[in-house]
RNA sequence: GCCCCUGUAGCUCAGUGGAUAGAGCAACUGUCUUCUAAACAGUGGGUCGGGAGUUCGAAUCUCUCCAGGGGCGCCA
């Protein structure tokens, strides 16, 4: 009864790499209904307007089918008729489908979908035919994407504020790749600017410290100063290899001793929550390719750039400074929108962050991506508005740009909140954070507060501010939606060890004989398409995160329903079930996956 | 003062102009001799910050007010 059951959903769409890829339901739905106004329309049933998209989506209560449109309500105003006999028109005009059984209209004017539930059963070999590549859309095939993430400069440690842009940055890569591009990560940093000389003093002043020379070490209240510990383990690791050899040396070899090593350490931390970046861009090629004096140029020639010693708004003290100083070179961002005009070229000839920026960002959309997201901190929310007017005023389109704003991180530890600053020294690590999950994690798992940091730091809208509880981090029980989640797949994998035991297997399996519990899990693991279509077309990665949430909670109690391996259970049905947790464990490890999450088979 | 984000159940938060606003946690009551109880079943819980507007229909869009966070540098 397995065969040709895989043809179903992907029938008609495969990319030119031979791929299979899904289409969601609802999408095909879509179409269907939007063929059938169009065919309304051209027969004279409807009058002619131009057609909305079709939003079809699964409605809240089970009697309203499981997939349902409002589109007839929409176009009641255009058509200027009943919504209720819009309705009829479309439904009548709907073509007969193999995954569709019923459709309804309801009033006001609702049209309700119910799938047929056989086509629905044969969706468990197309889910374990898809494997690892499940619900691979159609959407970005053949497209390039680029996300850009994390970008810190290597001057200390990831900390958790900066982890929360990781996270979503790497979520949205892998989302960005199951709906189908073809996705680069990339990572841009400056070693070349003022914060690097400061961190290679403040290595050095902790180098002839550790060397019992006569220094003194700034106080907190100095800015140019990094605080860090890490430094003084540095120092020591340096003294290790290279002696008192650099005493007489300035920051620069200790810049770069920091600079490599911090960059080692930044890497590691990454990887160790299974990030890894593709490309790692240095500023300071920009700089050497001419690319920043390029945009200079290219904004005065339209008339964008001016020169001036102080700036609208400045108090008198400030003009009496001004006053003895050269003029700075200022970017007319103003006549594009902006409140105020930008410094991009300092009094010293030195540029400002914004003009490499918008080089930065010119060079990315001249690398022919399709799509460009940019993770950033909230802290840099103005960054990107001054980016964008650049952009464009060098005649390119910015809307290729999608800027995700990742709001404030809190680590709250028994209900008191944490500072974190990176200068300052009393920072909070993301190494630190996942290495105290591990202390009271008592699974098998390797390094399992990886998996509860990637969740907890993604499963929140990025425009929320978050507050990452330690004490929820740190639980081991039904609190936690990262193991139970987790315990989903673990719960598939038990079910097979055990049928191994038993010699059980799902070999010739009757999906006929699942029942409505098995049904109900299947409806909802078929939404995962359209999950991943939403969350790669709005950018909003933390979907994933609700649904792998939502699937889990139908899981469970069929799990404890749908039994495989009781002794009241026929030989025949306990197949047919194998086969179906065959099906949900692909769909729990493929989801874990999009969240960079691991899918154990033991916890 | 200006700009951005947020305000939904006791707590933490979802919610795409549509049908009776959801989930987890917490609280209470039950369920393991059978594939992991890191689980399941059940109960209670709401002026969607306030007000006005647009709409056949608003938690969702507009305006306004209130509260919290962030940003307003010739730092990045």
């Amino acid at each position: 009864m397995i065969q040709s059951a895989t043809v179903h959903l992907f029938t008609d769409y495969k990319t030119a790499r031979g791929i299979l890829v899904l289409k969601p339901l609802s999408s095909q739905i879509a179409s269907l209904v939007e063929q059938a106004i169009r065919d309304a329309q051209s027969d004279g049933t409807l009058p002619t307007f131009e057609i909305p998209s079709v939003e079809i989506n699964p409605p809240k209560r089970p009697e309203q089918g499981d997939y349902a449109t409002a589109i007839a309500l929409q176009l009641a105003k255009p058509a200027q008729m009943n919504p209720l006999d819009i309705a009829a028109h479309i439904s009548k005009r709907l073509p007969e489908k193999d995954y569709i059984a019923t459709i309804e209209v309801a009033p006001p004017g609702f049209i309700n979908f119910r799938l047929n539930e056989d086509w629905l059963r044969q969706q468990v070999e197309t889910i374990i035919a898809e494997g690892d590549d499940l619900f691979k859309l159609e959407l970005g095939a053949g497209k390039r994407a680029q996300v850009e993430f994390v970008s810190a400069n290597p001057t200390g440690p990831l900390h958790v504020g900066r982890s929360r842009g990781a996270i979503v940055g790497d979520s949205m890569a892998r989302i960005l790749e199951a709906a189908g591009y073809d996705v680069e990560r990339e990572y841009y940093f400056n070693n070349a600017g003022q914060q690097m000389i400061n961190l290679g003093n403040s290595l050095r002043i902790r180098y002839l410290e550790a060397l019992g020379k006569p220094v003194n070490v700034p106080s907190e209240d100095d800015k140019s100063f990094y605080q860090g510990e890490y430094l003084i383990d540095f120092a020591k690791d340096l003294i290790a290899e290279k002696g008192d050899s650099l005493v007489d040396e300035d920051w620069q070899p200790f810049k770069e001793y920091a600079e490599q090593r911090m960059f080692e350490w930044i890497k590691r931390t990454l990887a160790r929550v299974n990030i890894h970046h593709d490309v790692f861009f240095n500023e300071d090629s920009l700089y050497t390719s001419g690319a920043v004096w390029d945009v200079l140029k290219a904004l005065d020639e339209r008339g964008y750039i001016y020169k001036a010693k102080e700036w609208e708004g400045a108090s008198e003290e400030e003009k009496a400074k001004a006053e003895r100083r050269k003029p700075a070179t200022y970017f007319r961002s103003s006549k594009l929108g902006d409140d105020k005009d930008r410094v991009v070229v300092k009094a010293d000839d030195s540029p400002t962050y914004t003009l490499p920026d918008i080089a930065y960002h010119v060079n990315k959309i001249e690398r022919g991506f399709d799509v460009l997201v940019n993770v950033l901190g909230a802290d840099h929310g103005t960054e990107y508005k001054v980016v964008a007017y650049g952009v464009n005023a060098l005649g390119y389109d910015a809307s290729k740009i999608h800027v995700i704003i990742v709001q404030m991180v809190r680590l709250l530890r028994k209900g008191q909140v944490i500072k974190m600053s990176t200068r300052a020294g009393d920072y909070d690590t993301l190494d630190d954070l996942i290495d105290e999950i591990n202390q009271t994690n008592e699974s098998n798992l390797i390094d399992p507060g990886t998996d509860v940091v990637r969740y907890l730091l993604l499963a929140r809208s990025p425009d929320s501010h978050l507050d990452f509880d330690l004490d929820l981090a740190v639980t081991q029980s039904n609190e936690n939606p990262v193991y139970y989640i987790q315990n989903a797949h673990v719960r598939c994998v038990g079910i097979f060890r055990q049928a191994e035991e038993n010699n059980l297997n799902d070999e010739g399996a009757d999906l006929s004989l699942l029942g409505d519990d098995e049904l109900r899990f299947l409806r909802k693991a078929l939404e995962l398409g359209e999950q991943i279509e939403f969350a790669a077309t709005t950018f909003a990665p933390h979907k994933i995160a609700f649904y792998a949430h939502e699937l889990a909670n139908t899981f469970h109690p069929i799990y404890e329903n749908v039994r495989v391996l009781h002794s009241d259970v026929s030989e025949d049905a306990a197949k047919a079930r194998l086969r179906f947790y065959r099906a949900a464990q692909i769909t729990f490890k493929r989801v874990l996956a999009l969240m960079g999450m691991r899918a154990p088979d033991k916890m």
